[in-house]
Parts: C-alpha cells; sequence; structure tokens
DNA sequence: TATGTCCTGACAACACCATTGTCAAGAGTG
DNA sequence: CACTCTTGACAATGGTGTTGTCAGGACATA
C-alpha cells in the first residue's frame, strides 16, 4: 500500500482533538461527568470516524442524508459523542441487519418519537457489541472481550 | 411481444378462483362480512400478484423472506385480503420510501407488537394511494382515480 | 389427451444502493 | 511547509430487489 492518502483509513492524531480532549485522556482518571458531557462537540471527522469504525467519506454522506448533524466551528465538523454512537447504531442496523439508509431513517425516527428503542429490539448483547465501547475512553470495542 | 410465458405479468383468468370466488364479483352487489372475511385464503397466486402489483415470482421471494405467510391447499398458495393488503404495504414502503426488505422486516415487526402504524407514519392519502384500493371488487387502484 | 396454471430449485440481467477510493482547489493551524 | 480539514465530483465493488427464464413434475379442466 502506498503512503496514506488523506481520509484513508483512519489513525489518532492527538494534535487534531478540539480543546479539553487531552484531559480526557489521562490514563485511570475517570473524568467527572462535566467533562463527559456526551453533546459536547470535540471530535474531528477522522477520529470520529475511527471511533465509529466507519471511513469519514461516510460521516459526510450521513450528513448528506440528514442522519446526522455535527456542529460546526470554523467550518469544521466537531462530533460529539452522542454523534459517535448515533453513528455505531445505524452501523449496527446496516452492517448487522442489513437495513438500507432509508430503512435506518423510519427506525431512528421512531426512536426520536420515543415509540420505540432500538436496544430494545435487537438482542442486547448483539447492539451492545457495536453500539458500545470505548468512545470517550478510546478501547476498541472488539479489544475489550480479549 | 412474444406468447406470454409462464407467469409473466399476470392476467385474470376467472377459472383460477377457488370457490366462492364468483359471487364476489357480481357487479352491484355488496357483499355480506361473511363472504368478505379479510383472512379467507381466495386468491391464486397470478391473481394475487395482479392485485398487489407485483410479479408472482416476487410473491414467492417474499415468502421465502418470511415476509408474506399465504396458507396452503393442495400445497397451492391462496392468498387472502389480508396477504394482498400487507404486499401493498410492503410495496409502499420498498418503492414509495426506498427501504430494502429487511428495514420492512423490522418496521412491520413494529407494527405487529403495536408499538406503530405504518399508516400513521407517513402521508395518510400517500400510504392509501399504495394500499388501499380495490382487492375484492377488483377496482384497479390507480384507476378509480380517474 | 391437451391445455393451463401451479409447484420447487436454480441461474441470470438490470437498476439501484452503500461504502470506500480518489481527485482538485481552497482554508486553517502549527 | 506539512497536515488536516472543506466542497463537489466521478468511479469501483459488492450487495439488494425485481423480474425473467428454465426444467420437470402435479393438478384441474375441457
Amino acid at each position: 500500500m502506498a503512503a496514506r492518502p488523506r481520509d484513508a483509513a483512519p489513525v489518532r492524531n492527538r494534535s487534531q482533538r478540539p480543546e479539553g480532549a487531552h484531559d480526557l485522556h489521562q490514563r485511570g482518571v475517570e473524568p467527572v461527568s462535566s467533562l463527559r458531557d456526551p453533546h459536547r462537540p470535540r471530535y474531528f471527522i477522522s477520529i470520529a470516524a475511527e471511533l465509529a469504525d466507519v471511513h469519514p467519506r461516510t460521516l459526510r454522506i450521513y450528513e448528506e442524508e440528514g442522519l446526522l448533524c455535527p456542529q460546526r466551528r470554523n467550518n469544521l465538523r466537531l462530533y460529539s459523542e452522542a454523534d459517535i454512537r448515533r453513528v455505531r447504531v445505524i452501523r449496527f442496523l446496516t452492517r448487522r441487519q442489513g437495513v438500507n439508509l432509508a430503512g435506518v431513517k423510519v427506525i431512528l425516527q421512531l426512536e426520536a418519537l420515543g415509540k420505540i428503542r432500538v436496544y430494545d429490539l435487537f438482542d442486547a448483547d448483539d447492539v451492545e457489541r457495536f453500539v458500545e465501547g470505548g468512545i470517550g475512553d478510546d478501547t476498541d470495542p472488539d479489544r475489550r472481550e480479549l
């Protein structure tokens, strides 16, 4: 494989983190909930892609499709942990359940309306494997099972 | 177009109707509800396909996918009006909303669980155009609007 | 007997979808 | 300067949904 092109399989670059991100990565320090606000925009697209296990190009497409709406700062997308979790739900529905994006939209709208919870629709362990796992604490969900 | 091959775009053949079907087609006779039991298996696959505006091959695939379960008599599929209505809902979700079959399964399961009604999720007129319309009285939904 | 329609299992064509890849040109940051 | 971001665009690949078609057999009807 040649030199890694731009937006290729993402590699974490700490310098990309917005203000405050470093604090969250001190090993063994459990962040106070005010630091772990799940809606706080904190990750650049390459990091969010890595945490969500999708391509940055895919995140841009999800936004175009109306599935995501990350905040902007100086026209840079900043993803929150809630955004990342949402992408993981989408990933669960598309990869694991084979639902296409049109179907995902319907299902997520039902969840937004409070009629369902994706968690309750499928095997909890199955959903958990896709959706939960390190975001703020940077552990890889698959690696956690080792 | 050459001679119509088997299972091609369906053409109604009255001889295919199971017992009792003729009674329902007397013009101007409003059937008693006991005749119009929506769960009564009454239509061969070619007629059901025509009424649902899909191909017989598609009905067989829906059955394979677990989306439909028509009754059998002497190993012949017999579809009820409820079956046909269900196919029309599937058609609405796939053609109109672009949802794939995996997504349709999730949505229909939610309806079966009583959590949602597909009718309430979308514009009622839109759903109506796809789902309602002559089944027992053999009017074509699109033709009704003329 | 002949015809029509059904059955299962199988392969295929075509249009569309989802994800990724790549590119150019520009902007911002260190 | 190097890196990463932005938008807009085109393309490759594997998968999906619908339809088409085939063979061989079963059943009903004329």
